[in-house]
RNA sequence: GCGGCCGUCGUCUAGUCUGGUCUAGGACGUCAGCCCUCCAAGCUGACGAUCGCGGGUUCAAAUCCCGCCGGCCGCACCA
């Protein structure tokens, strides 16, 4: 049995996930976090959150899973998610239609119609099953569709990323953030794909959480708080490693990496070290990481540069656990365009530029003698009128002479319009509890002991008494509860041995146990046993939260 | 989606080839009691599987046949 085959059953019997709808035989793709997942899941969240969010001043939103169609026909995803599937009306069997076409020899670009595609497989591609020469060509879209309202054909999608969300609320959260560059904007929650074929219990779900920020930002600006991770060293394998198929990452600093335009943008080079110390926190070590460059022809729709963050995992080999990707001004531009809306930001220019522009002044007196019938139109469109050659026109028709003067003046402009660019870092929720129980797997003396960073760990203390007599079980429970009220996450267990109750709590990932002995009825102190080491030290019961505090901060 | 392997108590597994002795056996875990002064000790007992789901063959199916669902690996896919 492999590691992951081991954690996958340790997750299933402690509570920790398993696969969904188990007793109508399981859905693929679909797996319910327990009681410790859960737990787990949420102190990973809340410690993404303090690096990624808190740290940096971003602000944190939260969106409709559900979004209308026109949003990603706008983002590129409807025309870039669309896989011709073929068919076979005679045995019923599915292809990807430009496979079998490569295959008979013929290749298609992207951008082929799905009526062309038909024709051709007909006249040409025998089905390889059955032979027939009959077929359908539909698109399959990796996005789940659904209807908006009942009675309506209103389409829409659960989204595949959450980062829609903040793109199409952009304009109000920037007047919300009272019009500031750079802005982030987190999110956390559920991203939907309809996986051809989910895979390695948590690593390919068709439902999971995300954790992504959108940085906008003034592309010639850099990162200001890049110098707070400067001499974070960051495995890379670029674009032209990749190319040539080298599998030795070379390491940089994260100064390097940006000054080196080893990566696009500041930003990216920021997020990378900031992704790096958060798998850190997780218990992957360094050598244990990388980022990896998505070629041209590999990457998202929307992306300038791509760097998968990826860590080795035992048992599946290195696994993609966050995304971070250039996207430039790609969606904001989208949005703009389908929707209308002015999605550009006012920078202040470093000098303020002078120009002398030409203006028209109209004679109201005059316009009304020159033209009596429509005067009042003329003055209403004023702002349409242009200058050529030093005379002024109203659609195309010269105004009359004298009805007019043009003036010089001089503007002094200190703002410009740009469209913010885009830097999204994007992690997966399931596949970083996979990762953290994979580091933190460990055997001793036969046991099982989860050493699960004390940050990430689902409970926190156990409590125990040492024999379930002469009064222990009473005095443990007070002080369960005790540390219930004080904060922390505890479990009370009594049965069996002792051994057996530490045994039990080291294969979650409990840091510390406390048992309550004949001592403590003496002095008031307990023990407390440490998950990684199995020492013991003594603590009196009133300085026991203070002293738990102090191992957990 | 394709190909290979696989699916029996919570978990691991015996049994499947060679249908009946399987009202499915064991181990671990769990629970209760006894015992019990620190690392899965012991004793007693209990709970726990219509053998992935559905259909078929047969006097008789965990076992043979078909379909479906699910898992793992490889290919493909992976915003």
């Amino acid at each position: 049995m492999n590691l992951q085959e081991k954690i996958v059953l340790l997750a299933k019997r402690r509570g920790f996930f398993w696969q969904a709808y188990e007793i109508y035989g399981g859905v693929g793709g679909f797996y319910v976090l327990g009681p410790l997942g859960v737990r787990i899941r949420d102190k990973i969240v809340e410690l993404w959150r303090k690096i990624f969010v808190k740290e940096n001043g971003f602000i944190e939103i939260e969106s409709p899973v559900i979004a209308p169609y026109v949003v990603f026909e706008a983002s590129g995803h409807v025309a870039s998610f669309k896989d011709p599937m073929a068919e076979c009306l005679q045995c019923k069997r599915k292809y990807r239609a430009d496979h079998l076409l490569k295959e008979a020899g013929i290749d298609v670009p992207e951008s082929t119609p799905l009526d062309e595609i038909k024709e051709m497989l007909n006249e040409k591609v025998k089905c390889p099953e059955c032979k027939s020469m009959r077929w359908n060509v539909r698109p399959f879209l990796t996005m789940f569709e659904t209807k908006i309202g009942p009675y309506t054909e209103n389409r829409g999608f659960l989204r595949p990323e959450t980062a829609q969300g903040m793109f199409v609320e952009f304009k109000r959260l920037y007047e919300i953030s009272r019009g500031k560059l750079p802005l982030g904007i987190a999110q956390i929650g559920k991203g939907f794909r309809n996986e051809i074929s989910p895979r390695q219990a948590m690593v390919r779900l068709r439902e999971f959480n995300m954790m992504e920020v959108e940085l906008f930002m003034n592309p010639e600006e850099g990162c200001p708080y890049l110098d707070r991770v400067k001499d974070v060293k960051l495995p890379l394998l670029t674009e032209e490693l990749v190319a040539k198929g080298v599998k030795e990452p070379v390491v940089v600093t994260a100064r390097e990496a940006a000054e080196r335009r080893l990566v696009k943008h500041p930003w990216l080079a920021y997020f990378l070290a900031l992704s790096k110390i958060f798998l850190n926190k997780l218990g992957v070590p360094d050598d244990k990481q990388r980022f990896k460059a998505k070629l041209e022809g590999e990457r998202a729709h929307y992306s300038a540069q791509t760097f998968d963050h990826e860590v080795y995992l035992e048992g599946y080999g290195w696994v993609e656990v966050a995304g971070h990707a250039y996207r430039t001004d790609y969606d904001l531009s989208s949005h703009m365009a389908k929707s209308g809306e002015d999605l550009t930001v006012s920078i202040p220019l470093d000098k303020p530029i002078k120009k002398v522009v030409e203006k028209v002044e109209l004679i109201v007196d005059k316009v009304k003698i020159e033209y009596p019938d429509k005067w009042k139109e003329i003055l209403k469109n004023r702002s349409k009128i242009k200058i050529k050659d030093g005379k002024a026109f109203l659609d195309d028709e010269e105004l009359k002479e004298g009805t007019y003067e043009i003036k010089k003046q001089e503007v002094v402009e200190i703002v410009r319009k740009i469209v913010p660019h885009v830097v999204e870092p994007s992690f997966g929720v399931e596949r970083l509890i996979l990762t953290a129980l994979t580091y933190a797997y460990r055997v001793k003396e036969d046991r099982v002991v989860l050493s699960l960073p004390r940050e990430i760990a689902p409970l926190e203390v156990a409590v125990f008494p040492l024999v379930t007599k002469d009064g222990l079980p009473e005095k443990a429970l007070e002080i369960k509860v005790m540390l219930d009220k004080a904060g922390f996450y505890t479990v009370y267990d009594e049965s069996g041995s002792i051994g057996r109750r530490y045994a039990r709590v080291d294969e979650i990932g409990v840091p510390f146990a406390v048992t309550v002995d004949y001592q403590t009825l003496k002095d008031e102190s307990v023990t407390v046993r440490d998950r990684d080491t199995w020492e013991q030290e003594r603590v009196k019961v009133d300085e026991l939260v203070e002293y738990l505090r102090r191992k957990f901060s």
